[in-house]
Formats: C-alpha cells, structure tokens, sequence
DNA sequence: CGCAGATCGTTAGCTTTGCTAACGAATATT
DNA sequence: AATATTCGTTAGCAAAGCTAACGATCTGCG
C-alpha cells in the first residue's frame, strides 16, 4: 500500500537533501569549514574522543576519506592525534578548545541559515518538521 | 522562543541530509548515475526542456557545473542539446526516452533504499516524514 | 545603422570529498 | 614462533563544486 505517496516522499527526501546540502554549505563555509569537516568536528566534540576507525563509521565514510578530514582538522588546529598507550595501532581524536569554540560558531551560522529557510513555513509546518528531524537523522544512520 | 529546540533541529537536518546523501548516493550509483546527475535529469524530465542556465538555476548550481553534468547526461544519451532557432545564444536541454526510463529506474533504487531506513520506523513516524518531505523540499529551494 | 555593453554557455584550472588498492606497523591467534 | 588480522596511512583516481576569462550572440542607445 501507498507506493505512490512514497515514491514522492523520496524524491522530495533526495531532492531536499541535496539542495539543503548546498544552501548550508555556504553558511558552513563561512564559518570557517565545510560540512563534512564540521559534521566529523561535531562527532568528536559530542561523543569525545574516538579512534579514527570509530570516527569513519560513525560518519559512515571509509577511513583514507576521514584520515584526510582528520588531517585538515589537525592542521586548522581543532583537534589532535592521540596515540593509545595500550595499543598502538589506535589513533584517538581529541577536540581542541579551540575546536569546540569553531564547532559552536559554525553551528550558529548553520542554524542562522536554516532559520532563514524554515520561517517562511506556517508555525504548524515549523512543528512537523521539528518532530521529523530525529526522525530522518534516525534513518539516515541506520545504515 | 523555542532556540534550543530548533539548535537541535537544525543539527539533525543537517546530519540527516550528509548521511541520506552518503547512503543514497550508492543506490542512485547502482542505477547508474550519481545524485547530482540523477537531480537534473530528473529536473528535464519534469521541468521540460530548459536552458542550461534556467536548469543551473533551478538545481542551485553555477553555470560551469552544469555544463559538465548536461556533458555527462549527453555523452550517455540521456539527454540532447538542442540550439534555440530564435536565441543561438541559448541551448535547450532535452530529455531523450531513454533518459526518462533511467529516471524511473533510478528512482525505484533510490526508494527502495529509502524504504529500507523508514520502514526501521513506527507507522506514525513514518507518516511525520512524509509530511515533512514537501515542506523541507520547499525550504530546501527557498534560497 | 553601428558600436558598447550585457548575457549565455564553455573552457581552464583549482579544491574538496569520496573511493579502492596496497602497505607498514602493531596486535592476536594458533 | 609463525601467521592472521586489524589499524591507519599513502597513492592515485573520479566527481562535483567554485572563480576567472573568453568567444559568440543579442540589445539598446546614439
């Protein structure tokens, strides 16, 4: 049942997904970093340090792509390389002050953004979008 | 009112849009095309013929990028460059059949993807997402 | 009519982000 | 002790985005 609604619903997903994507480049861009490179920073700051294979996965990227990001990070100095004392093939990523500071800047600009797209939606649209947010993002990891 | 909830929604809008865009991309790959190929083709199969620089426009792309991704669609045979009679400075983008049968095929793997994240989902979240689509994707191109 | 300026699409060249393949170092296993 | 596996990196490729600069065409003002 409700093959149609659905394929629309898709289509609207992708289309939405990509259009957001290069809207909020911009705002994300002028923060400072790119969307991948402050999705990653956000993981690290919220869910503490994280082995470089844990960052990947929960990205859901392979780890030379996220070498790479952690890298940029490194050298924008928002983060740093720990090695683990206990097994030295791990490599912890630890947030910088500084990195935690850029994180909440650009999450500002980001919002600023979005705020800007959202308020020409009635309050009552405002409210089905805020329910699905966790929803989507729920899905969207479940990969 | 209302801040700290919309910090939020806006966090997870935008990781959902990063990780639905990572997973969808290797099923819009299966079919063949990447997303942002399968984007405007899908734009000239509903849109009609365009010009390029309307079809820029219309997926938030600078000209030089969408002359590469019209190159692309045409050196697959999805799509035809047509020269305007009255405009020789304008050129038509047209879909060709076979484009539009690559459309609906793509579109049933970028669905079944999807239907394969929502369906992890309770029947009333799933419902919250299909309302939400039309009104993200009317954000989404509120640039 | 004719030339100056705007518009349209393309080319050239750069950056970022994704991937796979291959490797070296370190740990685990047998 | 020898072999497996695991972890991160390096190397090298493709796609998608951008700006700058051009050539061709149209417009519009003298």
């Amino acid at each position: 049942m409700n093959g149609k609604p659905l394929h629309q619903t898709a289509d609207q997903i992708h289309s939405a997904a990509i259009h957001l994507l290069r809207a909020l480049r911009r705002a994300d861009e002028a923060a400072g970093l790119s969307g991948p490179r402050l999705s990653a920073l956000s993981v690290v700051v919220f869910a503490g340090p994280l082995t470089l294979g844990e960052l990947a996965r929960a990205e859901q990227v392979r780890p030379p792509t996220m070498t790479r990001l952690v890298t940029a990070l490194e050298n924008a100095g928002l983060v740093e390389r720990k090695s683990d004392p206990d097994d030295a093939r791990l490599t912890r990523i630890v947030a910088t002050s500084r990195g935690r500071k850029l994180m909440q800047r650009g999450r500002e600009a980001r919002i600023d953004a979005l705020v800007e797209r959202l308020d020409k939606l009635s309050p009552g649209e405002v409210d089905i979008v805020r329910r699905a947010a966790p929803l989507l993002e729920k899905a969207a990891r479940s990969g």
